[in-house]
DNA sequence: TACAAAACCAAGCGCTCGGTATGTTTCGTT
DNA sequence: AACGAAACATACCGAGCGCTTGGTTTTGTA
């Protein structure tokens, strides 16, 4: 088992295996590619932008993917998968209901705020999803809301049943998704809050007062 | 004083006067602009479009607006401006803090879901103002962050000092926007709650347990 | 009913788009 | 050193883009 070394890494388990040059090369066009849609948006983007990030010409591109639609794909299925993994993990490890929400509501601020490309990815996902083509939409879809949404609910739901949180879990769970994959737009790290308190201020408000204190 | 009778009325008041015939289809180019800009994006949407769901011919269409840009400037101005006053009337006329907050909180859920124009417009705000000119953007952006997010953080400062609320009042600015806004992609009219009882629930998520009963 | 202004159409300009076809260079293997 | 495959460059295609132009119809006004 050998260990992760890049981003894009995960979605090629189990599909293809790639030398080393062709590797780097592709993950450079992803990490391009990503920047750009983040930056002006997957439609205003140009595959001869991608490329000249890359160093490479227009046409070369499509020697490493059939499509431009087909990186936008990539992208967002790397970074709902990854996220996924972050949260089940999150859960698993947590001794109880309370803990296993701080780490997931920490774990989702971390996705957006740590890594540049994810934290680019997460913006292009918030708004080029539209963009993929209906197969791809579908797979995308699937992994969001079940890897991500569901767990959250799931864990809200258990979490309103013990009393931790007051509110209707299902609500909890779309304002704690918005705030924390939205804040990307609004947070800047070295300001008066750091990750640990902006994520800590999610949970103390969600939380009944009397367990927060607890 | 005359009655507001379309939607993208505000921004013209003290600009110019327009013919009944003129203004008509300035208001159906403006609705279906808007509807095609949050079904596609601004990028994907074409010029024919907008015209053919207009009813005229895509040439047409600059005799009314000077560039597509323009057209997405008025959506996004509009919108700004409405949610703006809205949100300073609520204020106004909150008797309390706890008035003022809980009004508030309906407005911007009213604002997203009420009106489809309005709902569509808000969907365009969010994901397609970054293709405003430097000019636009920059008047745009005065209107959104000093008429809706320093309107709602001054408020929740307030909320603060009184105790009604007990986590930072900044994170609960965008929290509330964000989720309020964005409830446009999971919140749907008609299912298990009405727009009411989600006003309340994300109210009453950031409010103290005390102050929430009584 | 005459007329100017406003609204509209038909046609198309110049340009850029995603993608392709074909030939050339680079590289690991032997 | 020789060879085959992978990686690239070059040049280009058809389609579609935002927007303009010049001429025609519709409209409000007197």
């Amino acid at each position: 088992m050998e260990k992760s070394t890049s981003f894009f890494d995960k979605i090629f388990i189990g599909t293809q295996a790639m030398t080393k040059h062709n590797k780097d090369r592709y993950d450079i066009i992803l990490r391009e590619a990503t920047a750009l849609f983040s930056e002006n948006g997957y439609s205003s983007t140009t595959v001869r932008q991608i490329a000249e990030r890359t160093g490479i010409k227009s046409g070369s591109l499509f020697h490493h993917f059939s499509t431009k639609e087909e990186i936008l794909f990539i992208i967002l299925k790397s970074a709902s998968l990854i996220t996924s993994g972050k949260i089940k993990k999150s859960i698993e490890q947590g001794i109880n209901c309370k803990e296993q929400l701080r780490n997931t509501i920490r774990v989702l601020i971390e996705v957006v705020h740590e890594d540049e490309v994810f934290s680019a990815s997460w913006s292009v996902l918030n708004r080029d999803a539209r963009h993929l083509t209906n197969d791809h939409r579908k797979e995308f879809t699937k992994i969001y809301n079940e890897g991500i949404i569901k767990a959250l609910q799931d864990l809200l739901i258990e979490c309103k049943k013990q009393r931790l949180v007051k509110t209707d879990p299902l609500v909890l769970t779309h304002l704690i998704s918005d705030t924390t994959f939205f804040s990307i737009r609004w947070f800047k790290k070295g300001g008066r809050l750091d990750l640990d308190q902006l994520a800590n201020q999610i949970f103390l408000t969600v939380v009944n007062n009397d367990e927060a204190t607890a």
